[in-house]
DNA sequence: ACCACGGTTTTTTTT
DNA sequence: AAACCGTGGT
């Protein structure tokens, strides 16, 4: 098949808006080949568009491509611009995350290697819990042998592909690595056991998958005539060898990537896989893109003279068309105060001005997330609508968790680490005493623990508690019925377990003994989830639309019912962020840490927090190796800035609850003068300026805190807040009303929470109750 | 079994 | 500063 068969229109189309190098990498056919580029040279796009080249020119199958992304983000948007390009064949590809993808093959072929095909992913919070049972099982101590450090080893020798086997030969005698060694072992059995993968795992286990059976390598090396990666440069040991198996029959390998935007190291990324890839991968063409088209002259510039401080790196020369445009300001400010009021008076001067930016065109870049607190207060006082990513995911947050486990638990009901997590959530009086009972038996009997619950009557060691245990059971075969008794939607079954399982009116009862401050936080946080549901259902309906045409092995993932929806749904919420679903059409200013800032851009970025110290941190001033990492997060934060960049810095900074004093980063010292304006200060020494030099051209002292907006504390919500359906709720104060277990009470109080309310009732002899006007039951009499 | 208290520890970065 | 852990009283 050439070129010349095909329509001269469609090959235009597809090589549009591209340079002659994006335009060759996009053309090339046969063979492995690597474009090495630097920020913003396009490398994305020409994945994009030499995907669409493969369908449309060189006739090949859509299922025939595999398109690695970093991030389920990246995917998404990587799947619509394929979409615009050739329209729904598009459907047939595999694009995703090396976890996704991993998933979709494992999801099929997990019984080869040992599990369950319906086993669960679990997150770090029950990974550190099973290393601690662990480490309490072989008598550790968790000082000498912190949790997350041996967690780290563990992590760390599953991404470089070391099995147990190996690394406990590695450790050899050594006091540290062969007690972790143990651990190891004993982790890895515990998730076999418990029918559970890691996220490490879902790498690990393909790669064993793949080269223990040989007839699925087959399968798949056959499929994928075209392999494509992005971000290259991040991959680790794991990745390395799943996209060489993966790409070993047809050779048709294309990596794209920056060795200056290395920065995943501490989670297994080797740099080498991309310098060697030439070395690796014989008869590799290379290709160079240099002319970058994101920034403007001042923020390449100032960003390239940076980042060749660095050694060992591949030299490249990027250069811009677009004129210099605004210098970069760096701002030295007192405190971390004022570094807030800084940014917060500067994007509303921008957004009231006639510059016509909005809130979206601005992003604010740290180091670290602890960073985010100053500025998110500052902008909370301007008003100014924002959104923090990173931290604790919202699927993450303990009620969220708790949720999800009871969900687990219901589709899988052998699952004991969610058992173990929610089997006293609320309480219902089953202490340590009963579970460490409860775990004995079952691992005796080799059942489950649910198992053991079922039958607690016939198990005397459980005593009194048995009865309690049985009703657990209950409770979640209940649950179980109610997820197969037909009629209810994702959401509204949601809703309903939320009730069922006393999760809600726990929740209502610490609020109201004001135990917990954040109760309120919790009880939107599980109704935000009830919107995330309906989102989730609409993106199945959508893929379950009888016009899509889907292959069948692609159909068989899409769920049919509520139990394989409620499936695909945990699954989700294991690999997905927060930044996955983000709308860019929100129109809010973004906080996020540089890390997870890597491939996005914004018109106008904010990197605060350029202090020696922090950024570098303190623990990379020791190594050559990963300050040089320190100076490509500097380099990567730069690059994402299209048109105006400002750097901050303060003299002194309050965090971790210590004000300390800092000198500037000397990243931002290794920027030429003629690319920056400075206020408050030089990027030079500790000459303290006379403050009153320059104070007017700063905000004054702090403003009394505005009202907060209404629009301010919408944003405030970490995950993006689909319009929730109106509530059908029309209580108020005063109201007579009747509940079908405490008869006739008055309304005492009514509180607007996410779309519901909560209604202190006072009943006639019962006394004063809370409860969620939705799911309550509550009649209104007529008065 | 649960809770309150006090002392200790934490802090990179995340698919 | 805030989150976490273990302890001892109820
Ligand atoms: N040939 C081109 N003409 C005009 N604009 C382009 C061209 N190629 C890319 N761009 C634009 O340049 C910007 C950067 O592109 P892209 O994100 O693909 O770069 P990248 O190399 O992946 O960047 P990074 O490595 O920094 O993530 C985008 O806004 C893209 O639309």
């Amino acid at each position: 098949m050439t070129e010349g068969n095909n329509d001269k229109k469609v090959t235009d189309r597809l090589l549009h808006g591209l340079n002659p190098q994006q335009a060759e990498a996009v053309r090339h056919d046969q063979g492995p080949l690597l474009i090495l580029a630097g920020a913003g040279s396009g490398k994305t796009r020409v994945i994009t568009h030499r995907v669409a080249w493969l369908v449309r020119v060189l006739d090949v199958r859509p299922s025939a491509i595999l398109a690695i992304t970093f991030t389920n983000k990246a995917a998404s948007e990587m799947k619509s611009r394929i979409e615009d390009l050739i329209g729904s064949v598009s459907q047939y590809m595999w694009i995703g995350t090396f976890h996704a993808m991993m998933m979709r093959i494992l999801r099929r072929y997990a019984d080869r290697i040992g599990y369950d095909r319906s086993f669960a992913i679990i997150d770090s919070d029950d990974q550190q819990k099973v290393v601690k049972s662990c480490l309490a099982d072989l008598n550790l101590d968790e000082k000498t042998f912190a949790v997350k450090a041996v967690h780290g080893q563990i992590s760390a020798a599953k991404n470089a592909l070391i099995d147990v086997g190996a690394y406990e030969r590695q450790a050899g005698s050594d006091f540290f690595r062969s007690r972790v060694a143990q651990v190891y072992r004993c982790y890895q059995a515990k998730l076999k056991k418990n029918n559970s993968m890691d996220f490490d795992d879902i790498l690990v286990e393909a790669v064993r998958l793949l080269e223990s059976q040989p007839d699925v390598l087959a399968e798949y090396q056959e499929r994928f005539q075209y392999v494509l990666v992005d971000e290259y440069q991040d991959t680790n040991h794991a990745q390395y060898r799943l996209v060489r198996l993966l790409s070993e029959r047809h050779g048709n390998l294309c990596v794209v990537g920056d060795d200056d935007q290395s920065i995943y190291s501490f989670r297994g990324a080797n740099i080498q896989n991309i310098l060697d890839f030439e070395k690796d991968f014989k008869r590799c063409k290379v290709i160079k893109l240099e002319q970058n088209y994101r920034s403007t002259g001042n923020v390449l510039k100032a960003a390239n003279a940076v980042i060749r401080h660095n050694q060992g790196r591949k030299k490249k020369s990027l250069w811009t068309q677009s004129d210099d445009g605004e210098k970069i300001t760096f701002l030295r400010a007192e405190d971390q105060n004022e570094e807030g009021r800084y940014i917060a008076r500067e994007i509303e001067r921008q957004v009231s001005r006639l510059s016509r930016k909005t809130y979206r065109d601005f992003a604010v870049l740290y180091r670290l997330n602890a960073l985010s607190r100053s500025v998110e207060q500052a902008l909370r006082e301007q008003g100014i609508p924002y959104r923090i990513y990173g931290g604790t995911r919202f699927y993450d947050r303990k009620e969220i968790k708790d949720i999800l486990a009871y969900l687990r638990l219901v589709v899988m009901p052998d699952d004991n680490l969610s058992l173990e997590r929610v089997i006293n959530v609320p309480r219902r009086g089953i202490g340590s005493a009963t579970t460490d009972m409860l775990a004995a038996l079952a691992e005796r009997d080799g059942v489950s623990q649910m198992a053991v619950c079922q039958n607690a009557a016939r198990y005397p060691e459980l005593q009194r508690a048995a009865s309690r245990l049985t009703a657990f059971a209950s409770l979640i075969s209940q649950l179980g019925a109610g997820l197969d008794s037909g009629g209810k939607t994702l959401d509204q079954y949601l809703d309903w377990m939320e009730n069922e399982t006393g999760l809600i009116q726990e929740l209502l009862d610490q609020q109201q003994r004001i135990v917990s401050g954040d109760a309120l936080d919790r009880i939107e946080n599980l109704k935000e989830l009830l919107s995330d549901a309906v989102e989730f259902e609409n993106q199945v309906q959508r893929l379950a639309a009888p016009d899509e045409t889907l292959p069948p092995e692609e159909r068989a993932l899409v769920p049919a019912n509520l139990r394989e929806t409620v499936r695909a749904f945990l699954e989700r919420a294991a690999l997905y962020t927060e930044m996955d679903q983000d709308k860019d059409q929100d129109d809010v200013v973004r906080l996020l840490t540089i890390h997870s800032a890597k491939g996005l851009e914004f018109d106008t970025v904010f990197i605060v927090g350029a202090e020696e110290g922090l950024f570098p941190g303190y623990r990379s001033m020791g190594s050559q190796i990963e300050f040089e990492e320190e100076r490509r997060l500097a380099y990567v934060a730069m690059t994402r800035a299209r048109r105006k960049l400002h750097i901050t810095a303060t003299r002194s900074r309050l965090l971790f609850g210590q004000t300390q004093r800092y000198v500037v980063s000397p990243f931002v010292r290794e920027i030429p003068d003629e690319h920056v304006d400075e206020i408050g200060g030089s990027r030079e020494g500790e000459r303290s300026m006379p403050w009153s030099e320059t104070s007017q051209s700063l905000p004054g002292r702090p403003p009394i805190p505005a009202a907060r907006s209404p629009l301010a504390d919408a944003a405030a919500y970490m995950a993006p807040k689909p319009a929730q359906k109106a509530a059908s709720v029309h209580f108020s104060v005063g109201d007579k009303v009747e509940h079908p277990k405490f008869g006739i009470g008055r309304i005492l109080m009514a509180e607007p929470v996410a779309g519901d309310a909560i209604l202190q009732v006072e009943f006639k002899g019962v006394g004063t109750k809370r409860m969620l006007a939705k799911m309550a039951g509550l009649t209104r009499l007529g008065g």
